[in-house]
Parts: C-alpha cells; structure tokens; sequence
DNA sequence: CCAAGAATGTGGCAAGTCCCCCATATGTTG
DNA sequence: CAACATATGGGGGACTTGCCACATTCTTGG
C-alpha cells in the first residue's frame, strides 16, 4: 500500500533509450495520454505518483499529461492526481454526455431559481438530468414531480429532497413512465414551477420527437404556475414530431446561446423572459 | 464556480435544529456526510480542505467523515478529497448478491406459474428482483404492476411485458416507491396474482422491516386475486417490524426449503400451498 | 448526577504535492 | 552547423495532506 519513493527508474540515460525492450520502455506523450484516459474508465482516480511510477517517466511529466488532458476536459484533476469526468462515466447514457458544459451551465441557472420549500415538476430528459443533479447539491427541502427514473435516482442523492414519482407505463428504452395515468397525477399535484427539456425549440414553438413524452411536458407545462422550458442551442429551430407548448404558455426559457431571427422574436410577443446561462 | 457553502438538509432532527442558525455553528455527521454525496453529484471531486472550511469542521473531521463514507463505498477517496464512486445510485446491488442459488430456483418456480396474458403485481425487494429477471427471460406478453425501479429495469429488457408504475414517494436508499398513492394506485388495478417478498416470514405471518414497504406488500396481497410470498430460508422466522399479512391471506408460499414447526402448522392451517423449489 | 464513550479540535511532524527555474536531450529548420 | 522548439528531468522552497497522540466537548446510559 506503502509507495515507493518515486526514483527515475533508469538512472542511464543509454538505458532509456535502447527502448524497444519490454515494460521498461518510454512511451511517447500520446501514448500516455491514452494510457491515463484509459486508465480512468477502470478506476475512478488515479495518483500522479503512482502514474508516474507505471509509466516510468517523471512525476513532472504526468503533471504535465494532466494538464493537457483537463484542458481537453478529458480528465478532472485532483490534488495529486486525476479522476474521471463527468463524460467519462460509464454509467451515463450517450446521450447525456453531449455538450455536458453547456447543460451544467443551464442547470447551474435554474438551481439558482429555486428556492427552499418548492414544489417542481422535473420533465424527463438529458438536460433535465443535469438540473436535477445540480439540484440535488445545491436545493434545500424542496418536493420534486418526476417522470423519470434516472432523474429520481440523481435527485435521491440529496435527502431533503422530497421525490415523487408518477405513476404510468414504463418505457424501457428512455427510463420513464407516460401515458393517461402518468398526466392524470401530473394534474392532480400544484407545483410552483415545471422545468422540461424538449427535442427542439423554434419560432413556432416547443416540440418533442415522443409523442408521449411530449404529452407529459405539456401537461407539466400548463399545470404549473410558471413553466421554465431548458434547452441548449443544438436544440434551436429543431422539428420533431409533436409540438406540446408554445411560448405564450412558457415564462422561462433557460439556454445557452443567445437565440436569434424569427425564434427571437417569437419568444419576444410571447413575452417569455430569456435566460442564457454563462458556462 | 467554486461551490458556496451549501446546507444540505438531512432526516437528522438534531441537525435541523442546529442547521437553522447562522452559518458560524455546525452540523451533525450525518448532515456532512449527507452534504459530501449531495456535492458530489454535482461535482467529479472535492476536496477536504474545501470541506472543512465550508462545512466550518477541521480537516481532521472531514478526513474521518470520507474515511467512513468509503467504507460504506458512497465515495471514492484520493489523495486530499474523495471523488465519485462508479455508482451513486441507489445500490441495492449487495443485498442481491446473497443467497443468489436460492433465489434464482424460487425466482424459476414463480416463472413456470406466470401464463401469457397475466396481470402481475409484484413487490419491491431482492427476491423479486429475481422473479423480475426470471420473468424478463420466460414470460410472454404479461402486465407487471410494479413499485420498484429496479425491477423496472429488469423487466423492461423483455419487450412484450408492459410494465406500470406505481406513483408515491421515491425511497432514496431502496429505489422503490411507496406511501398512499402507491396504495391507491394498486387498488385501481385488477391483478391475477401478487408475488411479494418479506423481511421475515414465520408462524405469526409475513413481516417487513420497514412499515411504509410492508403496507404496499399489503396491499398488493389484498388487492390481487392470488397472492404469492416468495422468501428463502434465511427469512424463517425473523421478525421484523410490520406484520403486513396473514398466511390466511396467502395462496401460495414459494420456497427453498421445506418448512417445519409451527410455521408449518400455521402454513397448513391456513391452507396455503408450500412450494419448494429445487434448486 | 456522574461516568463512559463518541465526536471533534489542536499541534506537530513526516511525507506528498505544487510550481517555478533551469539543465539536458531530441528533433526541426534555415 | 546554429538557432530554435519541444519534451523531459532535477532541485528546492512553499504549501498541502496524512497521521498520530492528546485534550476538549458533546452525548448517552445508568
């Protein structure tokens, strides 16, 4: 358990460079590069020193490969080390790695929103998983309606917050419930705000590539007294199938890009206040 | 960006009393360790001279609090802070790593009982989590009714089983729901049989650890037109807090091993069909 | 009420890490 | 070859963390 003292494991300088032998060998910096990275699927953390030590190079050199690699944000630094990224974790959906910064950044908004003894409606999605992990480190007793599993799960996290689930049929490849019953209970609570995501927003409204789906946001959406709408850019002037809001509905759109042409304007006769969260 | 003290609330009564004041006074362990996951959801890794100085503890303090937490696996340690663990989800993954043989015979038995075109309740729990799996391999366009999120996913690999969720209060530890909504809920539906565990089972009936679990057992057993116990042997004759049913009530007890002494009498006496399944 | 035990803080020291500057090795370019 | 860029290692001081022993405070159970 103890660590060795880090020494350069070849003191002759002729010895580092006869390097076609076996593990003694030096590894170019890309090389290290994926080493670390794959590393850091296997574990969770790694030690520079311990890095160093495996990789025969100095603990100055992998203190350097780290630096690299956060600037790619392909690691998260330690003191004294390294662990993984949100976007490395295994556990996280493909979908819900993309534009990780952009959604933090969203949902860091709407936490700031959100005052103690709420009551929200949490739609299902990848952003809104994101604000729910962000809720769970920063809300203060506050009741969350929820659809989705996963985002209960990240919500659970926290344990003043007070989840409700929806009852409904469970959609085994998305992980939440939708249908009659899942509307029915969204109609029989009173939430303070409902925050749902979308599959693209645009000039003529608010739409969703599930139909269901789309019919649980909306019902969240008129049920509560203010309805926030979280979208990052890639979702602007999208269309997908079912258009369940319109900005007239929306009082918050919480983004990160300014929007621009006829979705500006829209958003303007709406009346819907536009809040770009800043990364 | 760097993260402001937050108060993370906690079930703790003592906590909450101390928690209202200002920010100069301190909370209770279990507050800081509640605080610790909550702040890791949101970010990757902290660390302990950051704890301590916003949870106003000394380091010494925030050392021993990561050093119990990684014991109890809810985060991983590095050098100067903790990081998170592969999963923070509720993980029920111990409790269902034990007596797996057992379980899987019993999980079998219930499988080869389920016809196409039934309406299943099915209970919370590690037992029939099995079931769940089992019934996700063999069974054919069945309706499975249930309060547990993992047995949700269990069974949502089998795309002809449609699978319901109960709505209630989302048990942050156990990953189920429950409370009077859940119990609603179930007594709208219509079911041909309840297939539920138990923390014990013994000659004074089925109990469970946990009340608000052993009212929606209850519930389900009430409410279908067959009712099931499924437990191992290990569950003989515990005792545990609720007493959620009556053998009188159950139709059916599916086992490992034969029952014997008075909980065998009460089991013919109240004429319920023992099944043992061969492992 | 007190005593035992748990929880927490303090101080000191060893060890680990950070970070800056500089030396060396290697490769590139004119 | 000289000049330069890149990659790496080394050294040392400042800082951070780990760890231990001990004192103090809080809690709990008689």
């Amino acid at each position: 358990m103890v660590n060795e003292p880090v020494i350069a494991a070849d003191a002759d300088p002729i010895a580092i460079r006869k390097s076609r032998r076996s593990d003694g060998d030096r590894l170019s910096k890309s090389a290290r590069h994926q080493h670390i990275i794959s590393q850091l699927t296997a574990a969770p953390t790694l030690r520079a020193s311990e890095l160093a030590a495996a990789l025969a190079v100095s603990t100055e050199t992998i203190r350097r490969d780290l630096m690299e690699l956060q600037e790619q944000k392909l690691i998260n630094r330690t003191y004294g080390g390294a662990s993984r990224p949100f976007a490395l974790e295994p556990s996280l959906v493909d979908r819900k790695r993309l534009l990780i910064v952009e959604r933090e950044a969203i949902a860091a908004a709407i936490a700031e929103l959100v005052q103690p003894n709420e009551v929200l409606m949490l739609g299902a999605g990848a952003t809104t998983f994101h604000v729910a992990r962000r809720l769970a480190a920063t809300a203060r007793d506050i009741t969350v309606i929820v659809n989705d599993f996963a985002i209960a799960g990240a919500l659970a996290a926290n344990a003043s917050i007070r989840i409700l689930c929806c009852p409904g049929r469970y959609h085994a490849t998305e992980g939440y419930v939708f249908g009659t019953q899942t509307i029915a209970s969204i109609n029989s609570y009173e939430a303070n705000r409902a925050i749902v995501g979308a599959t693209g927003v645009g000039a003529r409204g608010i739409n969703d590539a599930d139909e269901e789906a789309g019919a649980v946001y909306g019902a969240m959406v008129k049920r509560a007294a203010e309805a926030i709408i979280v979208a990052d850019h890639s979702k602007f002037e999208q269309r997908a199938l079912t258009v369940f809001a319109q900005w007239a509905e929306i009082d918050r759109f919480v983004t990160d890009r300014q929007p621009e042409g006829a979705m500006a304007t829209a958003l303007r006769e709406a009346g819907t206040e536009v809040i770009v969260a800043r990364q």
